[in-house]
DNA sequence: ATGGTCGTTGCACGA
């Protein structure tokens, strides 16, 4: 069986409802997963993702914050939804599907503006997400699962526009990146997405605020796809589908892609 | 060094 699956923060899903059922109707991932629904659960408009054959979902909501979702066409159950640093945020779902691949969904704290956890709160709260995971994956070894999400880091040089520039901003500072690869070693997780596309600047966020974010292609590598172990190599065919973010009313994020042969 | 843009909510805050 082969599915594909791609990761998504669309910053509303309510809003950007138009542009979810363009990449389901062009795309036809087999499974999308959300961050930044910014909706309750009961709010997601879900009958136009059923009627192009997304007729599974599993979420967590909250009204105007966070939020995730998974959409899938594949049958899929619940596989747990934590609350990772106890910050009370809808940030993280799990489904299983019926060939047994749990697929986790996170939502990571962004983290404020100021890298230091004694004098910005968020930044505290973003590393200790992190270490919640890991732990988790410490206790319990994750297998034939799949994590994807918006991560909010960038952990490598050609991740961001400028590797200098933003080893002082908060997605690529040192201890952030050390955060993100503890979280992968305990959790025997590999980067999908740089075992297809290894070589060069690759990005999935580009600010709002830009006058041109195509032009001046200030991004940074922010939503990831990861796969345990004993799958990795069945993933292939990674890309960012960069397009997107020039859509009607976008998403400051592109989608990421993979597709998995289990 | 600064300001720049969105979305949701309620008359700011988070990203």
């Amino acid at each position: 069986m082969s599915f594909s699956l791609a990761t998504w923060n669309i910053n509303s899903v309510r809003l950007r409802e138009p542009i979810v059922l363009k990449l389901l109707g062009e795309e036809a991932p087999d499974v999308l997963c959300l961050q930044e629904c910014k909706s309750p659960v009961d709010k997601i408009p879900l009958e136009g993702f059923q009627a192009l054959g997304y007729t599974h979902m599993v979420a967590r909501g909250q009204k105007g914050y966070n939020g995730v979702a998974i959409l899938s066409k594949i049958p899929m159950i619940e596989a747990g939804a934590e609350d990772f640093a106890q910050l009370g945020h809808a940030r993280h779902i799990a489904g299983r599907l019926e060939n047994g691949v749990t697929i986790h969904n996170h939502y990571v704290p962004a983290g404020g503006d100021v890298p230091d956890r004694d004098v910005n709160e968020k930044f505290g709260q973003k590393l200790d997400y992190l270490t919640d995971m890991r732990d988790a994956f410490r206790a319990s070894a994750p297998e034939k699962s799949i994590l994807v999400g918006d991560l909010n880091i960038a952990p490598r040089e050609d991740d961001v526009w400028d590797h200098k520039k933003l080893l002082k901003i908060v997605s690529h500072t040192p201890i952030e990146v050390d955060h993100f690869n503890q979280v992968m070693e305990a959790g025997d997780w590999h980067d999908v997405t740089r075992a297809d596309i290894p070589e060069g600047l690759l990005y999935s966020w580009w600010s709002y605020r830009a006058k041109d974010w195509d032009a001046a292609d200030k991004g940074r590598r922010l939503d990831h796809v990861w796969a345990t172990g004993d799958i990795k190599a069945a993933a292939h065919s990674s890309r960012v589908l960069r397009h997107a973010r020039g859509w009607e009313k976008p998403s400051d994020h592109a989608p990421v892609f993979a597709t998995f042969d289990l």
